[in-house]
DNA sequence: TGTACAAGTTTAAACGATTAAACATATATT
DNA sequence: AATATATGTTTAATCGTTTAAACTTGTACA
């Protein structure tokens, strides 16, 4: 075998070993103690000034950086919060990801994040993962069918935070906005628009906060109120008989109003594809905003969830339950109605 | 003051206290040792068959759950990587994130995340932040002149793999696409469907996977190229400035390419309000994949990141240079054309 | 009877930090 | 001179785990 000048391999046993504490007290000749009184500035008043000043000079010097799983293990704190949400690639979670991210850090707090893909099983093994990892508390966006995950979670008494979706009927920690006020103002502002027969596409779910959209709705159709039901794991395709059953209906609809970013996307498409106009033909109201919203022909009207406020609100709500407040807070923010082209009849 | 029945506040002392292997230790009557030693399932052969039943039903009973912070303290390692990207709520970060997510998750491997803004800066702290945190290794979507923390990664000799962005002249694990060839790709698309005076909307910017992509754009436009360039901090002012130019230009553009996502996003906005159709009068080719390219009513050309590979070649390098592969790998892979209306003039 | 070995378990150190308590030594107070 | 107090530093335990090494007891064999 030939000799190889370049393989690093043999070199690759050097490892170089973490500065720690020990090592600056063998390099000034003291305690580990006093380092960490001195680099921690406590006994501030009783520590000799020379002293301090060598052992500032050799952490500095040696590049000295805490290891913060020591300390987490002796503080039984970590400073790190889960976050589980449905899908990290999903813009609303990734958005709703991003500004708990930068509020976390304003409070020392990394966060670790995980899929439950809207699986109740990988629900319950993430958030043993993240327990099992220490950390000081969860900020969770359940799927459906997780009621034994929410009560094992208040069981243990772990600080956490239900975002977006929650049971009305377990009082937990929440921040959500109000979801039958924002759909009422998707379908009044339709009926204000001279809309008389408006199609509701929603999911086929037991998940409370995306009912309460379908309620909003109803209350104000009454009788007059078209419901498309879709799986989650049929998107497309039920999007897409909700609309043609609108349609061929005798009384077809003048106006759709989708209930989530997926699926206005998804019915959007199709509309096109039929090569109906919106608004002129149907008006059409979707839920959440996405960058496609914007760029199409007639910019689509949609409710705009304050995904600042949700997400500072949580992060609050969940730094201040680990800090020991120990009362349930209900926080339930309003949405807002952006009202753009695709949802008013040009005179 | 009113007595209070309801305030929980005298309550929230009680803790419940993790479970340890002393916990069960003590329950059993043995050692900490032993109970490690069953629960791990060392010494198989050595351990007494009813003890160790007896240690399994007490853990069990307990619910024990390991101290994953004991355990990385003991064992020097995390089972934790760091993602650095430019922001989290960017698709192409969230996307990249949760293939990242998936695969680390077959490896045992959480993730923690930050966002760098694009910020050198942010990218330092972040690097200090995660290992402190002690990660095993950090995946990095690197942004301008940050030469000095990759060298600095280098020296302490920590794992790690650059993801989308990289230098050309530091030798480093990274995974990326061959930007030349992308671009390529696009311009000889709009070059075959007879389009002669070709736009192209980039970056002004130092990163090296940037300029790869005008440069394969220039090199096959040669004096025919019309450049615009973008800051990063202005970007629609910028796009808007660049497309009126390529317009008013004694020979006009009849194509663009715009080199990322967000400045194609930008540019359809000023095109479509400008009332020029796509593509009879330009014909456009974006970068990177949105819903919004779908939903336009000329469903959008683009340069699509074969991001499942990307994600999980750079997962795969990551762990197998944590499991002390020394040599370094620079993986490049090919982006794919996809073929839309937004580039292709009727006939 | 003494030695070797096997079986089963414990001891103790280690990972890297924190911190109450103890310990020296010097200085002030009576 | 004896005692109190201040100053400066160390000792040792702790967080929860892992694991090499040591230990105990029983059994087999010469």
């Amino acid at each position: 075998m030939p000799l190889n000048l370049f393989n690093t391999k043999n070199t690759s046993t050097f490892m170089k070993k973490n500065v720690s504490l020990k090592d600056i007290a063998e390099h000034v000749g003291v305690s580990t103690a006093l380092v960490s009184y001195v680099l921690n500035n406590k006994l501030k008043d009783r520590i000799n000034k020379d002293v301090a000043a060598k052992i500032k000079k050799a952490a500095e010097d040696l590049n000295y950086r805490p290891n913060q799983i020591a300390r987490s293990l002796k503080a039984q704190k970590t400073f790190t919060i889960g976050l589980i949400v449905a899908d990290i690639a999903n813009p609303f979670s990734s958005q709703i990801a991003r500004i708990i991210e930068d509020e976390a850090k304003t409070y020392g707090y990394s966060v670790i994040f995980g899929s439950s893909d809207e699986s109740a099983e990988k629900t319950s093994d993430l958030i043993k993962l993240l327990l099992d990892r220490q950390v000081d508390g969860l900020i969770i966006a359940l799927p459906e069918h997780t009621e034994a995950q929410v009560h094992y979670l208040q069981k243990i008494n772990v600080p956490f935070v239900l975002i977006d979706r929650y049971y009305p009927t377990i009082q937990t920690n929440s921040v959500s906005i109000n979801n039958f006020n924002a759909a009422q103002k998707a379908i009044q502002h339709l009926m204000d628009n001279g809309h008389k027969r408006i199609g509701v596409v929603a999911y086929k779910t037991s998940l409370f906060h995306l009912n309460e959209r379908i309620r909003g709705a109803v209350d104000l159709l009454a009788e007059n109120a078209l419901i498309g039901e879709v799986g989650i794991n049929s998107i497309n395709q039920d999007v897409i008989a909700s609309i043609d059953r609108f349609l061929s209906d005798p009384d077809p609809v003048d106006a759709i109003f989708f209930t989530s970013n997926l699926l206005t996307i998804s019915g959007l498409k199709h509309i096109n594809s039929l090569g109906i106009r919106i608004p002129d033909q149907i008006a059409v109201v979707g839920f959440d905003e996405t960058d496609a919203f914007d760029l199409f022909y007639a910019p689509v009207s949609f409710v705009k969830q304050p995904l600042v406020d949700l997400g500072n609100a949580s992060l609050k709500l969940l730094i201040s339950t680990i800090e020991n407040k120990d009362n349930i807070e209900v926080v339930e923010l309003e949405a807002e109605l952006v009202i753009r082209s695709s949802s008013i009849i040009q005179k």
